[in-house]
RNA sequence: GCCGAGGUGGGGUAGCCUGGUAGCCCUCAGGGCUGUGGACCCUGCAGCGCGAGUUCGAAUCUCGCCCUCGGCCCCA
């Protein structure tokens, strides 16, 4: 007989967690130097709220289930709708622009596989309140802080905007807009064409596609200029577009980043520029995000500008695990072993003084030999070894053997503590 | 949902073809060793994913299922 959790579900061992850890400390850091706020929402929406934008058929990727008065409850998949669903109601009177943080689990209904669980992690940044380009930058620059201090250097940006093609589909219903945008990001470009054929003039149909050769670095952009010109809202999109790389390249010259005019996003909510995060040699996206203007008065609230990103906690954490060369895990920094019972009462004390000064002690409870507690620290990457026993206790000192140079002494506890110190 | 490879003490593995005693490494516990070094030696705990079938006998052969890992499909 054995016990699993849920199929895609992880237990995260002290090693692991140690690692996850670290990136959402990265990420709180990064609200810190931006100015973002965390915030919490609960795992479980109605499924309404997640209905509000997405089809009936994402349901079937959803844990959707009902409480006891059948009402219909949902894991939620992704975190924006909840963010957006508070700036709607309970922030709707918070002064603009607005800047929300969230690191938070999220469950997706899937077949498991490396980097795709059922249930992970993701932290995001969301700016409310503003259209302004040097927001969409900000939320980028953000990003590129978050792997930066995890040492991912290997980062690279695909950029794009939405508006692009959707000013060129300007006259197509809006439903009929977000399949064929869906089908573009599946990669099911035949259905697409078809698609655009029977709603689009012939030249709208060519310049759709030719926009998806358009991709590589920012002389895209003044390459498609002239073959999106005849639609305004597409050239408009095409020069946030410009602005906002352009001011991204401005604060860091060398940042690697690719402009797609092709490139579609799943998520129906964005209505402006989006983007995908990347690192080398990893075909899944790590972070993602981009504009959606129109979502939170989609949840009764004001109609309100906004962009933001969510990070894959999860596959940053499985793709540092798969590095070899790393260890977060923080060792106590004392092992304070003792030799006798009659010490115990004595050593307890001790350990409380030390903790209290601010030093890390593991008591070793398993009562071992001293050899074996000299060889449990070693083990443990531990270098401080304090010893009890009836002489430390009659005496009142303690005994601190440095394991790395193999001295000791024996003395007071304020001696001791201000060898400590150095 | 599809295809492939797998599942053997806590971790890693051998055994499977050719049915008959489950072996090894690490870890863990105890001892050798009454208060001083990463070693060594001894002892010990604990295992064939689940279920059915074939058989005198199944880790091994057959069928079904579950799960894990890849690759598709899909992807918020």
């Amino acid at each position: 007989m054995s016990f699993e959790p849920p199929r895609g579900m992880d237990d995260l061992l002290p090693e692991e967690f140690a690692v996850k850890q670290r990136i959402v400390d990265v990420i709180r850091e990064i609200y810190r130097l931006y100015g973002y706020e965390e915030v919490e929402t609960p795992t479980l929406e109605y499924l309404e709220l997640f209905e509000a934008k997405s089809g009936e058929e994402i349901r079937h990727r959803m844990f959707v289930f009902d409480d006891p008065h059948g009402r219909k409850l949902v894991l939620r998949p992704e975190v924006t709708a909840s963010v957006a669903r508070l700036v709607a109601s309970k922030l709707s009177r918070r002064p603009l622009p607005l800047r929300l943080g969230y690191i938070a689990d999220c469950y997706r209904y899937d077949e498991p596989q490396w980097g795709r669980r059922r249930r992970f992690w993701q932290g995001g940044l969301e700016l409310f309140g503003s259209r302004d380009p040097m927001s969409d930058a900000e939320i980028i620059l953000a990003s590129r802080d978050v792997f930066q201090k995890l040492g991912l250097v290997e980062q690279r940006f695909k950029i794009g905007h939405v508006g692009v093609m959707r000013g060129i589909m300007e006259n197509v219903e809006q439903k009929t807009q977000d399949t064929i945008l869906s089908l573009l990001d599946r990669k099911m470009h035949t259905e697409a064409r078809q698609l655009m054929e029977q709603h689009l003039e012939k030249d709208a149909v060519e310049t759709l596609w030719r926009l998806a050769e358009h991709r590589g670095d920012i002389k895209v952009v003044e390459k498609a200029r002239d073959i999106v010109s005849p639609w305004p809202m597409a050239l408009q999109s095409l020069e946030n577009l410009e602005t906002i790389v352009s001011l991204i390249k401005n604060v860091d010259p060398h940042i690697s980043i690719e402009v797609d005019l092709g490139f579609a996003r799943g998520l129906e909510y964005y209505t402006g520029m989006i983007f995908e995060q990347k690192l080398e040699g990893e075909q899944l996206s790590f972070n993602g995000g981009g504009r959606y203007d129109g979502l939170v008065e989609l949840f009764g609230g004001k109609p309100t500008p906004a962009v933001g990103c969510s990070i894959g906690i999860t596959r940053i954490q499985m793709h540092l695990l798969g590095r070899k060369n790393i260890s977060y895990t923080n060792p106590p920094t004392i092992l304070l072993t003792v030799l006798s019972d009659k010490a115990s009462a004595y050593a307890l004390n001790v350990a409380d003084n030390l903790r209290k000064n601010g030093y890390s002690v593991s008591v070793d409870v398993s009562r071992k030999k001293l050899g074996d507690a000299i060889e449990t620290a070693l083990n443990k990457g531990i270098r401080s070894l304090v010893i009890i026993g009836d002489k430390e206790a009659a005496d009142g000192t303690v005994t601190l053997r440095d394991l790395t140079s193999r001295t000791q002494v024996t003395d007071s506890l304020e001696k001791v503590l201000s060898m400590l110190a150095k």
